[in-house]
DNA sequence: TGCCTTAGCTTGTCTGATGACCTGATAAAT
DNA sequence: ATTTATCAGGTCATCAGACAAGCTAAGGCA
C-alpha cells in the first residue's frame, strides 16, 4: 500500500508558510515596518492552524526578518536583510566551491596573519601538537582530514578572534562533505602527503617566528595548493 | 503585581530553551546522530508546553543542527555544526565591534582587489553613481550611510563572487544599528566628508586602473580610519 | 523461515483556552 | 482644561489535550 514518502521529501506545512511569507517580504512586496496580518487572520487565509503560523513566523523573526511585539503584532523588519548568513544546498557544485573556496581563503590568510602577531607559547603548543599528529596520519596513510581541520582551528584560536574562529569553523563544516567527494576524485601520488605537510610547516614556522607576512603567504599558497589538488583551479603562477 | 518587563528584554521561554538545546549539541554533550529526548519528555523536564518545545528544536533544524522524523524523533546531525552563521545579541560592545570590524576589513579589502581584476564596464558605472550619491550626501550636510553602504555593496557586485557580497550584506546590516550609536559619540570637524571621500575616491581609481593591490591597500586604509574615526582603535602608524 | 498484521511510540497538526502586553477611549482627579 | 487612572478590545505567548501520519518492533500466521 503505498507508503511512498519514505524520502523526507514530504514538506511541512510550517516550511511552506514560512517560504510563502518570506517571499513577500524579501520580494519587497511587503515594505519594511508593515504589520502583518494576525496570527489568526493568517491562519484563516492560508486554512492551517495558528500553531503553524506561529512557527512559521517564528522562523522568519530567527532569521530577522520579521519582529514579533506581544499584544501589539508582527513587523518587517527594517533592514529586510537577513541576520543570518546562510549557505543553501547539501551538493555543492564545483563553481560554488570555488567561490567559497576564495571566500576561505581571504579569511585565513589573514588569521594566519594575525595568528603570527598574536599567538600565546600555548597555542604554539596546540599548533605543534596538530602538526604532530597530521604527519602521524600521513605516515599511517591516512588522509588525516581531522587532524588537518584541528590545525586550521589551532591557528584560528591563535588568532584571538572568536568571530573569525566561528566563520572558519562554519565554512569549513559548510564544505566539509563536497571536499570528501572531490577528494575521492582527485589524483593521488607519491609524496602527495610530504608535499601537503611541508606546506603545514612553512605555516607554522611563519607563525612561530611571529612573521605575519610570511605567515601570510605561506597559509595561502596552502590554501591554492589545496584547491588545485581538489580540482577546483588551474594551477596558479 | 509586578509588571516588571515593560521593556522588550524579556526572553521567551523558545529562544532560552532553544539556547540551552543549543549549547547542549555544540558543546559536544550530545553527540552527532544521538536522538533527543521526545517533545513530551523534554517538555517534562524543562516545565514547558509542547509548542514551546517544538518552536525551539524548529530553531535548531532550520540551524541544521538537527533533523527531525515523524514518528522517530529529533537527531542530532551528522556534522553537529551550525548551517547558519549568526552573531547573536543586539547591542554589541566595543570589542566585539572591534573584532567583527577585524573580520569585515579582511573581506572587504579582498572584495576591493578582486573587484579590480574583474570589475565590468556596467559595474564601474555603478560604483562612479555610488559615488556621486555620496558626494552629494556630504554636501546636503547629511551622513550618507545609505549611500556609502550602497558603494561598498557596488564593490561587492564587481567582485563576482556572491558569498563575498551575502557576508558583506550580512555584517553590514549586523552592525548597522552599532555603528548608527557609535557614529552620534563620534566626533566631527571640518572637512570630515571630504575626507572620507577622498578615501572613496583613492578605491575607486584603483579598481578603475585595474590595480588589485592599490584596491587593497585604499580599501584597507577607508575602512581602518572609519573604525579609527568611531572610535574602536587607536591611531595607526 | 518469511510475510503480514498490529500495537505502541513519536512527530505533525488542529482546537480551544488563559495570561501578558499594547493601544486607544473613557472616566476621574486636579 | 489638562492630566491621570481605569477599562475594553485586540494580539501575541503559552498551555493543555486530542487526532492523524509515519516509524519500529514484536508477534501471529502460513
Amino acid at each position: 500500500m503505498s507508503g511512498k514518502p519514505l524520502l523526507a521529501n514530504r514538506t511541512r506545512l510550517t516550511d511552506e508558510l514560512a517560504k510563502i511569507l518570506r517571499e513577500e517580504i524579501v520580494s519587497g512586496k511587503r515594505a519594511p515596518g508593515e504589520r502583518l496580518s494576525t496570527e489568526q487572520q493568517l491562519s484563516r487565509i492560508y486554512g492551517v492552524s495558528r500553531a503553524v503560523v506561529r512557527e512559521a513566523i517564528s522562523k522568519l523573526k530567527y532569521d530577522g526578518l520579521v519582529d514579533t511585539r506581544q499584544g501589539l503584532g508582527a513587523f518587517v523588519s527594517k533592514s529586510g536583510r537577513s541576520t543570518a548568513f546562510r549557505i543553501e544546498g547539501d551538493e555543492l557544485d564545483q563553481k560554488d566551491l570555488r567561490l567559497i573556496f576564495e571566500l576561505r581563503t581571504t579569511v585565513e590568510v589573514e588569521a594566519a596573519g594575525l595568528a603570527a602577531k598574536r599567538r600565546t607559547a600555548k597555542q604554539l603548543k596546540s599548533l605543534e601538537k596538530a602538526l604532530k599528529e597530521i604527519e602521524q596520519a600521513i605516515e599511517n596513510g591516512q588522509v588525516g582530514a581531522d587532524a588537518d581541520a584541528a590545525f586550521h582551528m589551532a591557528i584560528a584560536d591563535a588568532a584571538a578572534n572568536h568571530y573569525f574562529k566561528q566563520f572558519m569553523e562554519f565554512l569549513e563544516s559548510r564544505i566539509r562533505t563536497s571536499i570528501s567527494v572531490a577528494r575521492l576524485n582527485s589524483a593521488r601520488y607519491e609524496g602527495w602527503g610530504a608535499l601537503v605537510q611541508d606546506e603545514h610547516k612553512a605555516v607554522w614556522d611563519a607563525i612561530e617566528a611571529g612573521d605575519d607576512e610570511a605567515a601570510r603567504a605561506a597559509m595561502r599558497a596552502h590554501i591554492v595548493n589545496a584547491a588545485t589538488r581538489l580540482g577546483l583551479q588551474k594551477e596558479r603562477r
